[in-house]
DNA sequence: TTACTTTATACGCTAATGCGAATAACTTGT
DNA sequence: ACAAGTTATTCGCATTAGCGTATAAAGTAA
């Protein structure tokens, strides 16, 4: 399944998910990229100012990556927000 | 095609490319979210501390959307970079 | 070339990240 | 209940986006 994300918190959703999948706390993550714990608790939670840097570090340390495509219906998107 | 984005400048890329299609100006982009023009120039050429609400503000005002999958392999993944 | 459009930069400002360090607050297992 | 682990939040600090405004610089067409 590949999740969409409109929203930081989707996005955010999807990294915790990931990052629980993998069995790494916040502090794991973080220092694989240098980055703190608290930097990951907040990117987690959706916070709308954070760094684009901080996003791609994220996903990369988790084996995830972007990919831009069309908007989907609004429909079938909001099914893929449910989880 | 759904191009993969892993970095600041690849992201910027894809979304030059798709404001061009649209045949949009920076300018009007820009109106569109209340950005301006000087954002979004730094957005496309990639700034890595670009917030996040930008980015998406951006794809949203371009019918577009990020989903996340699991990263490719390096080569195919290079390849999609190249354009 | 010249005129016009579009994009890239600059300056001073405010707001917010991410830092180190620390500590609440919340979870989980025993 | 208790301890241990995990996550959320706070303080002061340095850095930087994005703002308004403005202007260079680059691209496009005649």
């Amino acid at each position: 399944m590949k999740p969409i994300a409109r929203t930081e918190q989707q996005l955010g959703a999807i990294i915790r998910r990931e990052r629980r999948r993998q069995e790494l706390t916040q502090q794991q993550l973080g220092a694989r990229i240098g980055l703190r714990q608290a930097t990951i608790s907040k990117l987690e939670r959706g916070e709308p100012a954070t760094r684009l840097r901080t996003l791609l570090d994220a996903l990369t340390a988790l084996g995830l990556q972007l990919v831009i495509e069309e908007r989907e219906t609004a429909a079938s998107a909001d099914i893929g927000a449910l989880f």
